[in-house]
DNA sequence: CGCTTCGGGTTCCCTCAGGGAACGCAGTCT
DNA sequence: AGACTGCGTTCCCTGAGGGAACCCGAAGCG
């Protein structure tokens, strides 16, 4: 066997990484979410291997996170652009961006701050419950057995 | 170069990737967060090598997610269980999951259900702005340089 | 017209990380 | 003593990632 697949656990977590979890792809979304839509641009700006590049961008395509968009006829150019499914794949970003923060950032402080467009303030992202609106946490939810569960 | 090193980048994402980015490191905080704390459970769990099994738990120590502790002395026995560190990276599981639940889970519906402790009710995790305290998504910030920016 | 550039990849080679299985080792059971 | 268990470590082999070179169509330019 190859690297193992994660696509066919019973498991909402593996088959999210098996979108997003090999390496560098979660750093490209990133940049496309962040503004850098062009292969030249990315491939720069991650210095990340252009064969690597070209394999993640087929994968994100084909999973409709990304959508190859053709912004030039002549030349042919194209840029990568993010789907509903892609933009909400990026609230993980925002996540992961929180803890980096929190317990990576050091004496520098974050690299990178967010405004929030409603309110205008500097922010995090928290987590709520759907149900009754509180915080929630991984501390704070019992898991039990789905519809879906393991065969 | 060997495999690219996320760490030293100024970018928080990238900072969390260095910590739980590698293959099978989401699962296997997944399965300790899930109450499966003995290498022997979580090998046989995930079906991962014993080789990458213990590389990954003995980063995860290192970088404070896992704490190793001992259970029995006589035989000395160890398990796994999450550092408050790594308690809140669990909240990355928890976005994760619902994108996975949302996009991955087809007919059958989700695995796995999780029910909040505070109100009872089955829920998804949502994401809140921690300044106004409405809904916030990637698509709902703008980016701006922070004190610990790009070098 | 031929030469260069540029965006967006593809091909080639080499090394290193992951998979699988065997081995090791302390301590306990019978 | 011999078997078993929990927890790794070692070995070999394959395949994925890194890096650089190559490719191709379409301009841009003297």
């Amino acid at each position: 066997m190859q690297r193992t697949r994660f696509g066919d656990m019973a498991c909402s977590i593996a088959r999210t990484l098996d979108v997003i979890g090999e390496p560098w792809s979660p750093l490209i979304l990133r940049d496309v979410f962040a503004g850098i839509h062009r292969f030249e641009q990315i491939q720069q700006d991650l210095g990340i291997s252009r064969k690597v590049l070209a394999e993640r961008l087929r994968w994100l395509v084909d999973n409709d996170v990304l959508e190859r968009r053709e912004y030039s006829t002549r030349p042919p150019r194209h840029e990568y652009v993010l789907t509903p499914k892609g933009t909400e794949l990026c609230d993980l970003l925002l996540v992961m961006a929180r803890w980096g923060d929190r317990f990576t950032a050091g004496e520098a402080g974050p690299p990178v701050l967010r405004r929030h467009h409603a309110c205008g303030e500097i922010s995090q992202a928290e987590l709520r419950c759907s149900a009754c609106g509180g915080p929630i946490g991984a501390a704070d939810v019992d898991l039990l057995p789905g519809p879906g569960a393991r065969c």
